[in-house]
DNA sequence: GCGCGTCATGTTATCGTTAACATAATGCTT
DNA sequence: AAGCATTATGTTAACGATAACATGACGCGC
């Protein structure tokens, strides 16, 4: 062997209880380290005798490129930061698997976590998420605290807030006018017949969505001429338990009620069960729409009318234009608008 | 000021477009970087007066740590990587749910990957996850292929399976035994009067949880003497659809059935909508049971008989026996039984 | 007031990778 | 065969934090 100096000795399998380095691979390989990196990210400035050492190397050293590092000197990383109000509700985790798979795809990770519909605990999360420069964040909603608004400034990656069409997004937006929905299910359920509507909304007034939902209810009704009053309008915490207090307290109050429109899916199927414990038919007694369509929304008996939301679009959607910034190549609105659907079944 | 060279420029209150580092934040305390690191990590080692100093330069320079930085140095990041077949299914996310609250209490981040119930998609989605020398390593049952068990054993991360219970598990395990809770829900369906007993399984022969299930089933009918015929036991994929689909495969090649096991709830919902297609009352004509207890479970006309799974509970104490093993305190048993339940609704 | 321990802080080197620049090797032109 | 572009590889420094060690300041006992 004219260019060793030493006759080598037998090639290391695998480096001890400890992941391989790309200098481990580019001594098994005889070459420096920068010739490995350009092996892995530009393969074509390689040559192909020496690709095909680098290439055995890796393999049997067992190499996985040290994330950390090449975060550091690029001064980016491929973690891209979600954060959900919650992961038990297939409105959201629809949305979430499409994410992660997109971003498999490419090479990316998703660090996901949950908020509990709170913009505190989203700041601390952030805060914390941030320390990892991720390449993207993607939030829910368009409420977030000063302090949350200052860190992802600093961060300059992009931004995307999904679930709503805010007028003025922090930076980029994928969802569905929340306002529209709630006005066009309101007019459904008089077009079918029902007139004294009450509505049930999430008791966030932090959470953008839920007050555009109830803008749109008011919108409704004002426009169709039917006075709502206090106890029409009922505010209560996520959770079908919720939901189904939820109908009490409302019939209690306000007997003459003919529909009960929930602005969320797991109320409405609580407000079912709700209406069933209080021994009223559905719909004939009192009708009942939820919003969201999740799994459980077409298995419940009986089957709930809702509006549709293109949870999986979202996620496609959020990824591409995701990936499009990143490239640079995204040219597209800054607000992307997925619709939605009324969705008639047993219900209402 | 006696320790300056120069008159400071006015602090500067934030850094642009950039996020702080170390160094910025030493400079606005007159300290070094080293200070500030104690600072966060050992604040008992600092002064009082200095801490006051570099905790107003943090807060007013929106400092966030680099964890990329410190991964590198200490060698081990604050990630955990967790990897679920699909995250659409309230079984895991209930898992996945808990596991993000314990592990962000705790200073951790959860990155998350789905495998689609595919040991390929698992080893691709390893190596890749694991260039972030994870702290530890949370996966679903203890099928694996061997290159992902070189990177496990190579990244000496505690490495907990979920799910099942292993008699020989890669390094600790929390679940429950599927084969005992088959065994059981089989055992419980006789008691109930059924006797024809068929079971619908997911069609991945490398699932061990699918394997134990079925192993569970043939025991049970075994001991009650009841001879399982091959169109008895038939395998489908994952999903609602599958169910639906199984059900008229089985009734059609076996009219004689008089109740259905499913080994996943998913599937038993499906079923249940079979049933009702063809016509079937359930469970007059036919009983169906599920596994998992999700929450259509309880919500899905009949409510569903099913298996109990303590989900949340095996979150709660895979988080905690990592973060023992983390700090080197864990010395309980490397297999933590959850236990079961057997859920008797209106289906069976 | 000298020596010594204690507490607070600083200095230096390092983690694994990559950007930017430098050099060596190769082939093509004339 | 010299000159020069082109291709392949190497060298050096840097990313931001921390471990390990070094130093300085202070107080206390005798």
């Amino acid at each position: 062997m004219p260019t060793g100096s030493k006759p080598d000795s037998p090639k290391q399998l695998q480096t001890k209880n400890r992941i391989a380095t790309m200098s481990d691979v580019a001594k098994m390989a005889g070459v420096t380290t920068m010739t490995v990196s350009r092996a892995l990210r530009t393969p074509e400035a390689v040559s192909e005798k020496t690709l095909a050492k680098i290439q055995d190397a890796i393999y049997s050293s067992g190499f996985v490129l040290n994330y950390a590092a090449r975060s550091l000197v690029s001064q980016r990383s491929q973690i891209i930061v979600a954060l959900f109000p919650t992961m038990m509700n297939s409105v959201f985790s629809g949305t979430m698997e499409e994410l992660s798979r997109q971003f498999s795809a490419n090479g990316y990770n998703l660090l996901l976590g949950e908020t509990s519909f709170d913009i505190e605990v989203e700041e601390k999360l952030l805060a914390g998420f941030i320390g990892w420069r991720p390449a993207a964040v993607i939030l829910t909603g368009s409420e977030h605290t000063p302090r949350s608004r200052q860190i992802l400034e600093n961060s300059a990656a992009p931004v995307v807030e999904l679930w709503n069409l805010p007028k003025d997004p922090f930076d980029l937006a994928v969802g569905l006018s929340n306002r529209d929905a709630a006005y066009e299910m309101t007019m459904a359920l008089h077009k079918w017949g029902y007139r004294r509507i009450a509505f049930m909304n999430l008791h966030y007034p932090q959470n953008d969505r839920s007050v555009d939902r109830s803008a749109g209810y008011h919108a409704a009704m004002a426009e169709l001429g039917i006075e709502v009053t206090a106890d029409m309008e009922i505010n209560v915490p996520f959770g079908m338990e919720s939901g189904s207090v939820g109908v009490m307290q409302i019939i209690k109050s306000k007997p003459a009620i003919d529909a009960i429109f929930c602005a969320s899916d797991t109320l409405a199927v609580g407000a079912l069960m709700g209406a069933a414990r209080a021994g009223l038919r559905v719909p004939e007694d009192i009708a009942i729409a939820g919003f969201g369509d999740v799994e459980l929304a077409s298995t419940v008996a009986p089957t709930l009318t809702t509006v549709g939301v293109p949870r999986a679009q979202i996620g496609i959607e959020t990824a591409r234009i995701i990936m499009e910034r990143l490239k640079g190549t995204y040219s597209g609105p800054s607000v992307i608008d997925c619709g939605f659907s009324i969705i008639r079944r047993e219900s209402a």
